[in-house]
RNA sequence: GCGCCCGUAGCUCAACUGGAUAGAGCACCGGACUUCUAAUCCGGUUGUUGCAGGUUCAAGUCCUGCCGGGCGUGCCA
């Protein structure tokens, strides 16, 4: 069993939010929404750098004789180039033109308001004027939709989903952190957003499991560890099993048992493992501010495998194949078959998450359903979608495997049935436990040191999950993940403390923008520049479903912020100055805690 | 065997899905705290983008073939 984002079987329990009511139920539109380049799509009014790339659209297309959506507007390579920037290649080659002739000649031409264009070489570079650009980010940044949208899409994201009666470990980790970080984003968009937890408890597995407490179980220690009890059962299972012979069948009649759906022991004491397994569950899931709209677990779709399988009959796509039953997904070019039923009648991973892909369609007729789980079932989910294809779900290219890369330890493999885990808990814990260490250190006289250093221990961990693109693979070095400098979880809670500490102690209100004067910010591209291009990077990371997109963009404004407060003293400046700066400050406060809010990132005030 | 993912500075990673001189952090060296938190800032050093071809005005990015690592590959989840 593989270390990363696995996910299991049954029951489920249904938390908080009523069910959803959709308007008018079988959502029409493209399930993704594309949004080439740097455009604007139209369900979202234009914010910071936005306004500026919809007038220099609109001034070159008519200029190019082209549609101001094939625009392709990029983000100049070096600062001091420009805001926007237009490569002219492709534009100059149908009109026989050189492409330094044309930037030459549309910079001498176009007239854009409070946008300079300069053409360098075959590059039309455009320039916000500064002033006006920092009317638009004080503006814009101080408003809590800052970066939001009106999109009212449904987007379903299924994350997290351990196996219950195993420790949640590092592997957990990004699935749970990278599924929050998106349901929020999407949240952000607009969109209505369900967050599901697909637990794992169902299985064979489970009838192992069984089978082991009865030889080996103490109630002292379940009640005292249930899920430390519970995965020692596990191993000694694997352990002697291959010296058993009578393991195995008692734990194939335990299965049974339980599948059956009847109520008896077996049923009884698993259950009993799940509420014991939720109860640790969900004291992870606190601390990394993860919730959940549904807990369901495989089980929670057990009685609809029977109607699934007579339904996939009718549509006529099951197959018999060497006793087992088959969906063939040679048509949809996938050499490997998607199983549905074994040769023993029982049914398989595939059908529950067919069942489960189904029942969710039924329910909330999603625009777009995202699976964030581990790459290593790419096959899984691509079998699983053509084989929903084939069924004749039209609904099928909704739905979206986001996979992220394996998180290795580097002393080896880990392995649940080895018993060689880094439980989560005890990652987090020792963060936290650094973190107090160095606030002990730096801010020895602050007042909720142990609040504050929760707060940044998980932020260093989670921050750190996110920074890297989702499809890499993590070796899991402890030096790195609990590192608090530099391009860290830490340093953006700390430049958001500092902006904090300004604010408070400026000792009055931040000024309204009606009494500052913006021009004045005129020496502070870089910072305006960063707030401004902050819509576009939580958009780009919802079309992705990437959010290191937002967390890389997130250490620029913080960059920016440091060398912005570093050598520009706020209080205690010439009023006009002070006003203004502290106005600065205090956006970049708010677009700080609400960056760090989407990605899971707690903002400490202080620490 | 076949399929998918990854390969960029000593290390960890970016590079706007084909654009300008490939950028950050860590580490190393040197500077900056009686003033809003030095978890910071400023400056310096670091490249055959795994290898070889190909397409293109333009390739880290696309196509082919190799090398290396990881993960998958019908009755587990």
């Amino acid at each position: 069993m593989a270390a990363a984002g696995q996910r299991a079987h049954r029951r489920a329990r249904r938390r908080d939010r009523p069910p959803a009511r959709l308007p008018g139920g079988a959502a029409a539109g493209a399930a993704l929404r594309r949004f080439p380049g740097m455009s604007t799509p139209a369900s979202f009014a234009p914010q910071g750098l936005d306004h500026y790339a919809g007038r220099i659209r609109a001034a070159l297309a008519p200029a190019l004789g082209v549609d101001a959506s094939d625009l392709q507007l990029e983000r100049p390579r070096h600062d001091g180039m420009g805001d926007f920037a237009l490569p002219c290649f492709r534009y100059a080659e149908g009109r026989g033109g050189n492409p330094a002739a044309l930037a030459a000649r549309l910079a001498a031409e176009l007239s854009i308001e409070q946008v300079a264009a300069a053409a360098a070489g075959p590059f039309l570079n455009f320039s916000v004027d500064r002033a006006a650009l920092a009317a638009t980010i004080l503006a814009d940044c101080g408003r809590p939709d800052f970066g939001g949208g009106a999109s009212e899409e449904t987007t379903l994201v299924e994350f997290s989903s351990p196996n219950i009666a195993k420790p949640m470990h590092v592997g957990h980790l990004r699935t749970t952190v990278i599924g929050a970080a998106l349901a929020r984003i999407h949240a952000h968009l607009g969109e209505r957003v369900v967050r599901l937890n697909h637990l794992g408890d169902w299985g064979s597995q489970f009838g192992k499991l069984v089978a082991a407490w009865r030889r080996w179980g103490a109630e002292a220690a379940l009640e005292a560890d249930p899920i430390a009890h519970l995965l020692e059962l596990y191993v000694r299972y694997h352990q002697e099993e291959g010296a058993d012979p009578g393991l195995d069948a008692e734990s194939k009649s335990a299965f049974q048992e339980l599948e059956s759906g009847q109520d008896n022991d077996t049923r009884r004491v698993w259950k009993r493992f799940t509420e014991l397994s939720l109860q640790e569950f969900d004291k992870v899931y606190r601390r990394l501010g993860s919730e959940f709209d549904f807990i369901r677990g495989e089980s929670w779709y057990e009685d609809k495998l029977a109607p699934l399988l007579a339904w996939l009959e009718q549509r006529g796509v099951l197959e018999e194949s060497e006793g087992a039953t088959i969906i063939d997904l040679e048509g949809e070019g996938i050499s490997t078959p998607c199983l549905v039923k074994t040769a023993h009648g029982t049914t398989l991973y595939a059908t529950r998450d067919l069942a489960a892909a189904k029942s969710r369609w039924e329910e909330f007729a999603f625009d777009r359903c995202l699976y964030v789980v581990g790459q290593e079932q790419i096959l899984h989910f691509r079998q699983l979608f053509a084989a929903l294809r084939r069924a004749g779900c039209g609904w099928a290219d909704r739905c979206q495997h986001i996979p992220f890369g394996l998180v290795r330890m580097a002393e080896g493999k880990l392995s649940t049935r080895e018993g060689r885990v880094l439980a989560l808990k005890d990652l987090l814990d020792r963060a936290v436990e650094l973190a107090a260490e160095v606030i002990q250190e730096k801010n020895p006289d602050m007042a909720g040191q142990a609040a504050a250093a929760e707060m940044v221990g998980l932020g260093a961990v989670i921050f750190h999950d996110l920074k890297h693109q989702r499809s890499k693979d993590v070796v899991f070095d402890w030096k790195e993940v609990l590192s608090f400098e530099g391009d860290t979880g830490p340093y953006l809670q700390y430049t958001h403390a500092r902006c904090c500490a300004i604010v408070r102690k400026a000792g009055r209100p931040v000024p309204p923008l009606s009494e500052v004067d913006p021009g004045l910010l005129a020496d502070s591209p870089e910072l305006l520049v960063a707030l401004g291009r902050f819509p576009q990077a939580v958009r780009e990371a919802a079309e992705k479903n990437e959010p290191m997109v937002l967390a890389q963009h997130l250490l620029k404004i913080g960059a920016a912020a440091n060398a912005f407060y570093r050598d520009r003293r706020v209080l205690g400046s010439e009023p006009p100055l002070e006003a203004v700066r502290l106005c600065a400050v205090d956006r970049l406060r708010r677009v700080l805690a609400l960056g760090l809010g989407l990605l899971g990132v707690p903002t400490p005030e202080e620490m």
